[in-house]
DNA sequence: TAAGAAGTATGATCTAGATCATTTTTTCGC
DNA sequence: GCGAAAAAATGATCTAGATCATACTTCTTA
């Protein structure tokens, strides 16, 4: 039986998640402003914050648990641009975009999230100078590393990118095991099922990771280092 | 005999290129500023303007030419990630994130470009919001473009993706015709020149574009939006 | 706690596209 | 304008990985 998460109430001045985030740095005061005008929900496996094409109200939170980025195909396979962990605020980027929400984000466990309103968040970007250039700099970060997810996905092997997949995601879950299907896991790596499969199999049996069940426990993080490239 | 473009000096004032860009609102006194902080300079084709891993000294400001931004693979084989024309301001995410760039700059002909220094930059992002507010947008922008690059990349075939590269390209090059080499354009397409080659000539075949030696016309651009999908 | 559904696994087959080799065309420095 | 070198084109071959079919396992929930 995993441990219970459901709904409690987490103030932004208590939260645990916050002091890795980009309001890690905020005062006194801010804080005040957002904490009463949040608010805070409890989500189930598999529910979405908002999908793709719809206009953004406000930027998400993660107090606790996981969450997917992800677009679309034709087909309507999924391809997972970023798995989003506590501390993380989902959405902001269509904040500033003024276009409708070019990706979607849905829960991949239970979670604890919360709700800021885009005037309440614009508001604290336009005033909070701390603020505005941890978002400047988050974004360019992002923009760097989804240069090279680019870069990966059109010059590397599906055995390089499920290595390189699955140290990124080591590090997301840090503590616990990854904890993906494999079906998300092939849309993360841009791989079908099928040979997601095989290859995790294979990975089993050159003992780089060990799976229970569902999830999956890195053994060799040097030997999937190595297996990734650079 | 192509135009020779050489050196011309380029006040920000009666830039051109300066109304399709970031600082297409700048008032007066900022532009003074920059106009004499700036230095301008005539680039040849194929030179870099900065290199992956190097540190950012400030930022590029494309009066006239083309610039394509990559990142280099394993064995060498770039991956173009973004094609740079008039108006573009090219290398402020590494303003930003205060890391090394994580991409190469390179002209891609003839351009006349301006620098500007990374502290008159970021003073200027500082003191006048309306230029960031544009950058904030144009960042999220291309967070949007670059998530569903990578989507294409994993779940479309090269001949859907060339035919998407070249209706983008088209826009780029605007009233002239595409003109990269065809090494360049597989590493935009993410194929080997090859594959880029017989689907070119195969395209040529359906009529969807004519080339002009190394120039690349399009034709039927309705035929290519069919054929690139969603 | 049983049955259905969802997720995981494996096998067989097929092809888009990479790779290597060679020829032809274009470009560019002298 | 000429010769070398780079770029473009074409042909032959090979394989990573997609797809389809089916079976097995693990979750759900009645």
């Amino acid at each position: 039986m995993p441990p219970n998460k459901s709904h409690k109430h987490v103030t932004c001045q208590n939260c645990l998640a916050r002091k890795d985030s980009l309001f890690c740095s905020m005062t006194g005061d801010d804080l005040d402003t957002i904490e009463s005008n949040k608010s805070c929900s409890y989500f189930k496996k598999d529910q979405p914050l908002f999908i793709e094409g719809s206009l953004p109200r406000g930027v998400f939170c993660i107090n606790d648990g996981k969450v997917k980025i992800y677009s679309r195909g034709e087909e309507g396979k999924e391809q997972i641009i970023h798995v989003a962990t506590s501390g993380e605020i989902v959405g902001f980027r269509a904040m500033f975009s003024g276009e409708p929400y070019s990706v979607a984000a849905n829960t991949l466990e239970e979670s604890n999230i919360c709700f800021i309103s885009k005037s309440d968040f614009l508001n604290l970007v336009d005033t909070n100078s701390t603020l505005r250039n941890g978002i400047l700099k988050e974004l360019s970060k992002e923009l760097a590393d989804r240069a090279s997810f680019i870069k990966n996905m059109a010059q590397k092997s599906v055995r390089e990118r499920l290595a390189a997949s699955l140290l990124l995601l080591d590090d997301i879950y840090s503590e616990d095991y990854i904890n993906l299907s494999r079906e998300d896991l092939a849309n993360f790596v841009g791989t079908a099922t099928e040979t997601l499969i095989r290859l995790l199999k294979d990975f089993k049996d050159e003992g780089f990771v060990k799976t229970h069940v569902r999830k999956i426990e890195v053994l060799d993080k040097e030997g999937l280092i190595q297996l990734a490239g650079s």
